[in-house]
This record gives structure tokens, C-alpha cells and sequence, in this order.
DNA sequence: CGAATTTGACCGGCGC
DNA sequence: GCGCCGGTCAAATTCG
């Protein structure tokens, strides 16, 4: 926060008539901002944690079409991802996050500037435990907390037209936590990556707004690949923003067309394969043409 | 029986 | 300083 030091993001943002504010920090989370592209009809979320530099980020991903009644992705948000596990041994987030945006940013069709957020650097795993509520863990990490701001990692969410909240994105999630969210009558729900190593987060509601939305937002870098679809389908959206900067996505990439079992199962549509509408596809790209660069794809 | 979920309690940050 | 609220913990419960 402090990185901020009086520059409002906002203000960044919407000085830019190309862009405008959707919705501040109480309208679906704290500390995120949203901001409408009016050229690309994208909805992003800005967090806190970038500084005004990196302000320019926008990441295209899909189009709005409140026309449209499938359940579809309306909006997106890309930060700097560092895998703070794999950080703790690498040479920090700033090679992290480069190696794996960078490529993708460059493959995709779109303007992706990756913002480099300091805020992420120089996390340690364990710090992703606050010591907030219960007993601490085996580590005390108060005597490290102490003095030391709580430093959440970059965040990205995005709004799914969806029946079902919890949407399958080829990581397995325990839910931790489960609360209600203030002028809305659904409760937001906090899941945690199974995997010990990563510590990763991401938190689910539904719009009070629009209850036909859900807002999912993800929190950290998976350090490791997805349990995935074992024998192939189509990469979820969800998928492909939880992979959004990690070569893992392309463990997701399913270059038959086969739709896991999981999806289907768990949603009355199929709001997670990806559409063809908005982004050219062929037989062996869709929607990872877009996101994952051809020598991550290719695997 | 182990894993996952539920849910009330707790803690820290922040605004007033 | 106090209260509100978001986020997390962890015991209890449910599920597979």
C-alpha cells in the first residue's frame, strides 16, 4: 500500500478516457478496483497491490455480451504472478513473473503489459499465514510479522456467467473458509490449492448485483501443475486465468476437444469450454492460441 | 477411516 | 480507542 503513496490508481485509470471506473473497493472486494474498457468491453480489476507505473496493465481476454445468456466470462484481470514457493529458490519474482507473462503476453493478440509488483518479491511462503485467528502454525512467524505489513499477493479476478460457484479450473481446492460479504446476500467462499507447496488462494462469490455472476478471484501462482484432465479436453476459461502466467496451463490444454468428465458433471452448461465467438480457434489452439506461447503449448 | 467441508471464533487492518 | 469487516483457523461434522 505504501507503494502507492498518494497516487491514486483510479485516477490513473480513469484519466484515460478509454477507461472507466466500474466499481471501487466495496463493490465486490477490498483494496480492487474496476474499470470498464469501453473499447474492448472488458471488465478488469485493478488491485491494490500495483503501483501507478504499472497501471497500463490491461489484459484482454473476452468480450462483454450481456446479450449472450451462456454462462461466459465477462471480465479479466492479469497481475504479476510469482510462484512464492518456486521464489524462495529462484532469484525472485521478478524472473519468475517475466518468464512466465512475458511469452504469453507476446503470443496473444492483444496489448499485455505484465506489471512487475514488488509487493510480491520477497515473499516467503510461510508469510502467506497471517497469524491471524487460531494458533499459529509450527513456525511462529509472528516475531516476522512484527513490523511488517501484511503483503498480499497480486490478485486477478474475473466474472463467470455461471449456475454453479465453484468452477473447475484443473487444480484441486480445499475450501477454508466461508463468509458472508456485506450488501450481498451470498456469502463469499475461500479455498486454498491442496497442494502443501503452493499457496494459493482464491475466493468465490456470486454477484448481489447480477446473481447469475460469479466473481472468482485468484490470489498467488500455482508453483507446480495442475492435477489436470489426464487425457484431454477443453482447457477451461477458468483454467486459463488460473494458469493465466504459469507454463503449468498448459497442462490444461487439450488439443482433442474432449471435455473432461469433471465439467460436465459439475455444470449444467458447459460454461467452461471455450467459446469460439470472440477468439479465432483451430484444431489445435482455442483458447491457450491466446495465452500460452507456442513453445509452452507445445507438450 | 481419511479427506473435505462447515461453521463459529478469533485476529488484524482500517475508518471513524 | 472502538467497532466493523475481511480473512483465517480449527474443531466438529459430513462425505466418499
Amino acid at each position: 500500500m505504501e507503494d502507492k503513496e498518494g497516487v491514486d490508481p483510479a485516477s490513473e485509470f480513469t484519466s484515460d478516457s478509454r477507461w472507466a471506473l466500474a466499481g471501487g473497493p466495496d463493490s465486490v472486494s477490498d483494496s480492487v478496483n474496476y474499470f470498464f474498457d469501453r473499447e474492448s468491453n472488458i471488465l478488469s480489476e485493478f488491485d491494490w497491490n500495483l503501483q501507478p507505473d504499472h497501471a497500463e496493465q490491461i489484459d484482454r481476454f473476452d468480450e462483454l455480451d450481456r446479450a449472450d445468456t451462456r454462462p461466459h466470462l465477462v471480465g479479466s484481470f492479469s497481475g504479476s504472478h510469482s510462484c512464492v514457493a518456486a521464489a524462495a529458490a529462484a532469484s525472485g519474482s521478478g524472473s519468475g513473473s517475466g518468464t512466465a507473462s512475458s511469452p504469453i503476453g507476446g503470443s496473444a493478440d492483444v496489448s499485455t503489459l505484465i506489471p512487475s509488483v514488488s509487493s510480491s518479491s520477497g515473499e516467503d511462503p510461510s508469510e502467506k499465514y497471517t497469524g491471524s485467528g487460531g494458533k499459529p502454525p509450527e513456525i511462529p512467524n509472528k516475531a516476522r510479522k512484527k513490523g511488517q505489513k501484511r503483503i498480499r499477493q497480486p490478485r486477478f479476478a474475473f466474472m463467470t456467467k455461471s449456475e454453479v460457484e465453484h468452477l473447475e479450473d484443473g487444480y484441486r481446492w480445499r475450501k477454508y473458509g466461508q463468509k458472508a460479504v456485506k450488501n450481498s446476500p451470498f456469502p463469499r467462499s475461500y479455498y486454498r490449492c491442496t497442494n502443501s507447496k503452493c499457496t494459493v488462494k482464491k475466493r468465490v462469490e456470486r454477484s448481489s448485483e447480477d446473481p447469475t455472476t460469479v466473481i472468482t478471484t485468484y490470489e498467488g501462482q500455482h508453483c507446480h501443475h495442475s492435477v489436470g484432465f489426464p487425457r484431454g479436453g477443453l482447457i477451461s476459461r477458468e483454467a486459463a486465468f488460473a494458469g493465466r502466467f504459469t507454463p503449468s496451463v498448459s497442462q490444461f490444454y487439450y488439443p482433442h476437444g474432449e471435455i473432461p468428465a469433471s465439467i460436465i458433471r459439475s455444470q449444467q452448461v458447459p460454461i467452461e469450454i471455450v467459446e469460439s465467438r470472440t477468439l479465432p480457434q483451430t484444431t489445435n489452439e482455442g483458447l491457450l492460441g491466446d495465452i500460452v506461447p507456442p513453445g509452452i503449448r507445445n507438450r
